[in-house]
DNA sequence: AACTCCCTCAACCGCGACGGT
DNA sequence: GACCGTCGCGGTTGAGGGAGT
């Protein structure tokens, strides 16, 4: 039966080789000859029947080892060791809003990645942005005034959709649900947003997937704009919202850039003032993402379109 | 050089879905 | 319908390594 050991044990083993005894599975790091045999039932066989390549005795693993050692992988034509294109980055955060954490559905559309790798490379994402909210927090005394969303907007009305929205919205916050810099956060409904005269912090999937109905909302004081928040006579009313992205004048992307330190330096920003005294950190959440990345998001094709 | 922090990646676990008996 | 085995998915963990101090 699988799960002999607890996950805790597993790491005192992982570094071992193989068991003494028998029966004992193997875990850890895979080394070639393995890699050999687990091909070679695929190549015979298909990449299925996993389970019987225990039960054969050509490896010591679980078939839910092998799995996903081969898909994981020794998979033809995946991409290990390269990094996430920018393509890639968009498609990922696009259809993370779409599905939610359906790293499985998203993988789809991303030839050569795993559900692993879309899985890891998400969170790491997660993580950095929590610890530059934390970061954030730190530096100020105030309230901090930051687009505090990390879940993924509604966008469909669709079933399904709100089925893996409200999956990956209690999900994906995993990483900050205990962090008591939270407590300062409120989701509002745009129709209370647009009247709030305060600084106003977007987030940035909303501009990404042209979806207004919920924003994050911070207000803080006037003397207290060390991180870039929109200072602007000018309150987005709903007609700035109602027009095409290109003609909006409130520059909802340009002051989301800016929070995090790194504004668009070959795009012209109105209204917002660059008050940042120093970065909130050198790799910002969207540091690496290509300049160009919110500025055309194109309905994508399904694998079944291809 | 030593230490700490953070990121990436590989691999595990638990759980649910599914199919066969 | 109940049970069981298998498979697939999502969440989690920790080793390893790079960067910063």
């Amino acid at each position: 039966m699988e799960g002999r050991r607890s996950s805790s044990s597993y790491h005192r083993h992982h570094r071992y080789e193989f068991d003494e005894d028998e029966d004992e599975i193997k875990k850890g790091p895979w080394k070639e000859e393995e890699d050999q045999v687990l091909i070679n039932h695929v190549k015979k066989y298909g990449p299925r029947d996993w389970s019987s390549i225990r039960s054969k005795g050509l490896l010591q693993r679980t078939g839910k080892s092998c799995r996903l050692r081969w898909v994981n992988k020794l998979r033809p034509n995946l991409k290990n060791g390269v990094k996430f294109s920018g393509e890639e980055e968009r498609t990922v955060i696009e259809l993370q809003g779409q599905f939610g954490n359906k790293w499985a559905r998203i993988a789809t559309y991303l030839p050569g990645r795993t559900d692993n790798d879309v899985k890891n490379f998400w969170s790491s994402r997660q993580k950095r942005l929590a610890r530059i909210l934390r970061t954030s927090q730190n530096n100020t005394t105030q309230t901090c005034a930051f687009p505090l969303i990390l879940e993924a907007p509604k966008l469909s009305s669709s079933r399904e959709h709100e089925e893996s929205l409200s999956k990956s919205q209690s999900c994906s916050s995993s990483y900050i649900d205990n962090s008591d810099h939270m407590m300062n956060q409120q989701l509002v409904p745009l129709e209370d947003l647009v009247m709030t005269p305060d600084s106003i912090a977007f987030e940035p999937n909303m501009l990404m997937h042209h979806q207004l109905d919920i924003m994050s909302i911070t207000t803080i004081p006037n003397d207290e704009k060390k991180l870039g928040i929109i200072e602007s006579s000018h309150i987005p009313t709903h007609d700035d919202f109602a027009l095409p992205l290109e003609n909006q004048e409130f520059p909802i992307m340009p002051n989301f850039i800016d929070v995090f330190g790194h504004g668009f330096d070959n795009v012209e920003i109105p209204f917002v003032k660059r008050q940042i005294e120093k970065p909130l950190t050198p790799d910002s959440f969207i540091d690496d993402f290509p300049l160009d990345m919110f500025k055309h998001i194109e309905p994508l094709q399904s694998p079944s379109q291809w």
